[in-house]
RNA sequence: CGGGGCAUGGCGCAGUCUGGUAGCGCAUCUGCUUUGGGAGCAGAGGGUCGGCGGUUCGAAUCCGUCUGCCCCGACCA
């Protein structure tokens, strides 16, 4: 592509509306249009990135054995009534009627037409497994759009449903494709992890998420680089901590603290870590008004454990100050578990502390050197907190790690819940009509490439794994408009590069070579050469990978052979 | 949906408090100069100041109302 052909239009200032750096590149780079809230035009260049993923995902899947069709992304909703989710699925599934009063839905998700679809072309158990893939436009009525494409209404997704006769080849199939999106993500050449999933919203049993690691990412991933076990910091059933709580060595003491009512105020005031505190939240119980939980400090309350209590009311709701106040008779700030007359569960981490720092149940006062046994009874305990780095793995092989994640495959066994409902059956060997088992394989395409650029991105822009770049070269001839030399090499040097099979940028505009490199570099194309009359003859070429500081001049005879060599994919 | 904020040329902003007929930087166009990291000079085009209503001799500015967008919380690829 010649840049003089391509409207290319970049911004050196950074859009206000946009606050992560991917949508911020994304807009400066001229990728994509905003043209309405969590609604994207790609242009032409966000567009080579898009179907360049795209490539990659449909040929692991046609690797895999999946078969592509497409299905309308309008549909009735007498389908979701069958399955029942017309009812289930909230605001986020856009409604519209058509000129006739029929009703329809924008398709968030696809499983109820595919099963439609199974349930008509599927008669025999002979005809399976079979796994059906599409790329399609979604469309999900989001609460609150955000960052971009990363979290659009409208987005790509490639969604897989497989279809099986028994649990056994719904587990194949599964793997099978667990297997295809980790070809997928590695292709793609990003930093990923596999993580367990809660199987509790859709049901069925094994799930799991694919996460790209990125400081932005909307998840907290916890992962143990010894064992290779991950999840969602969220759904980490953390082990008993093994060993008794420690000694006590100091004397309870009973200490003044003005208006210190948080933790990290506390551990300020008494010069303490966080960890040495202990933290009293006050939820609304089932039989009792008011249950006390305790918790570390530095941990966090996790919400699904705390329901998970008998005693804890669904869905948790912490009490208001005034409530807290009217259950205990003690001000939030200085609560405490020492002589509280409501029900006690501690976290067991909090039930192994020892020398602690607690609130003493008495406005502008906390104990310090409390110990359980000796100053007040031991708690029940369960596991209640989410999971922190440091935390000892479920799997046993190490310590946990935490980085955040950007989810950009969801794969998960759905079982019979829509075969049931919609009574998608085949006959199997004894002629007797069974509910097929299925399987449900989902991938953020367009969130990919947002997910690219928050890992792949410097102080001058993109830096495109070389996988998905729009284009793999850019020639920068300087002072083409002057030097007939200059414009001879750019033009034959495009030409053989494009003989060669690369996807070549030729930067032709009359511009000075500081916008020239400062537009290459924002649009983030992996390899650069730069062509200058002086070296040019003396055949020699100014190569500079984007990821590189320096740029090395090398002949230009061997060019072609040296970006294929160089070339990472 | 609850809480906070913004809306002025394609982009980023000032002007609003204290009403007087709109300005700066970038981008765009023309010309000359310049040519290895977002050039300089000279000139030009482009805005019903988000919409509607009100107050006023006069409204970007004050009042009311509607809309759109962004940010923080519960969902998800």
């Amino acid at each position: 592509m010649r840049l003089t052909d391509f409207p290319l239009k970049t911004f050196k200032e950074v859009p206000a509306e946009a606050e992560v750096i991917s949508h911020q590149l994304m807009l400066r780079a001229g990728l994509i249009r905003r043209l309405a809230s969590g609604l994207y035009t790609w242009l032409p260049l966000g567009l080579r990135v898009l179907h360049k993923v795209e490539a990659i995902i449909r040929e692991e899947m046609d690797r895999a054995g999946a078969l592509e069709l497409l299905m309308p992304m309008v549909q009735p909703a007498e389908l979701w009534r069958e399955s029942g989710r017309w009812k289930e699925y909230g605001p986020e599934l856009l409604r519209l009627n058509d000129r006739h009063q029929r009703e329809f839905c924008l398709g968030p998700t696809h499983e109820e037409v595919i099963t439609d679809i199974a349930r008509s072309e599927l008669r025999s158990y002979r005809q399976l497994p079979v796994i059906y893939y599409q790329i399609q436009t979604k469309f999900r009525d989001e609460i609150r759009p955000r960052f971009g494409v990363m979290r659009a209404r409208e987005f790509t997704m490639k969604d897989a449903y497989s279809f099986h006769l028994d649990e056994a080849s719904l587990l194949e199939g599964y793997e099978k494709m667990r297997v295809a999106y980790e070809r997928i993500f590695t292709r793609l050449q990003l930093e990923f992890r596999i993580v367990q999933a809660d199987p509790g919203a859709i049901g069925g049993n094994r799930s799991e998420e694919f996460h790209v690691l990125a400081e932005s990412g909307e998840d907290a991933i916890a992962y143990c680089e010894a064992d290779g076990y991950a999840a969602n910091v969220d759904t980490v059933a953390i082990p008993a901590v093994g060993g008794p709580r420690g000694e006590a060595k100091t004397d309870l003491e009973l200490v003044q603290t003005p208006a210190v009512r948080t933790i990290d105020a506390l551990s300020a005031f008494l010069n303490v870590e966080p960890a040495d505190c202990l933290k009293t939240l006050v939820v609304q119980g089932t039989d009792a008004p008011a249950v006390a939980l305790l918790l570390c400090g530095h941990h966090e309350l996790n919400r699904i454990k705390a329901e998970a209590l008998e005693s804890v009311a669904r869905p948790l709701r912490m009490l208001r100050a005034t409530e807290v106040q009217a259950a205990t008779g003690y001000e939030p700030g200085f609560l405490g578990p020492k002589e509280l007359e409501i029900p006690i569960v501690a976290d067991r981490a909090a039930a192994v502390l020892s020398d602690f720092v607690c609130g003493a149940n008495q406005t502008d006062y906390h104990f310090r050197g409390v110990n359980w046994g000796r100053d007040l009874p031991v708690p029940a305990t369960a596991d209640l907190r989410n999971a922190v780095a440091g935390d000892p793995s479920p799997a046993g092989g190490g310590l946990l790690a935490v980085k955040r994640g950007i989810e950009v495959g969801h794969i998960f066994q759905l079982g019979t819940r829509y075969s049931d409902a919609m009574e998608a059956t085949v006959l199997n060997k004894d002629g007797k009509a069974c509910a097929m088992q299925m399987g449900c394989y989902g991938i953020g395409v367009t969130r990919i490439v947002a997910a690219a650029i928050e890992q792949n991105n410097d102080d001058h822009g993109i830096v495109w794994p070389e996988a998905i770049a729009p284009f793999d070269v850019v020639l920068v001839p300087i002072n083409m408009d002057k030097s007939y030399r200059v414009k001879e090499a750019a033009d034959s040097l495009y030409q053989e590069l494009q003989d060669a099979g690369f996807d070549v940028l030729l930067d032709d505009r009359p511009h000075r070579p500081g916008v020239k490199f400062a537009d290459a570099d924002l649009i983030g194309i992996p390899h650069r050469l730069v062509i200058v009359e002086k070296a040019w003859d003396e055949g020699k070429i100014e190569y500079k990978a984007r990821r590189a500081t320096d740029a090395e001049m090398i002949p230009v005879e061997t060019v072609t052979k040296f970006l294929a060599e160089t070339r990472q994919c």
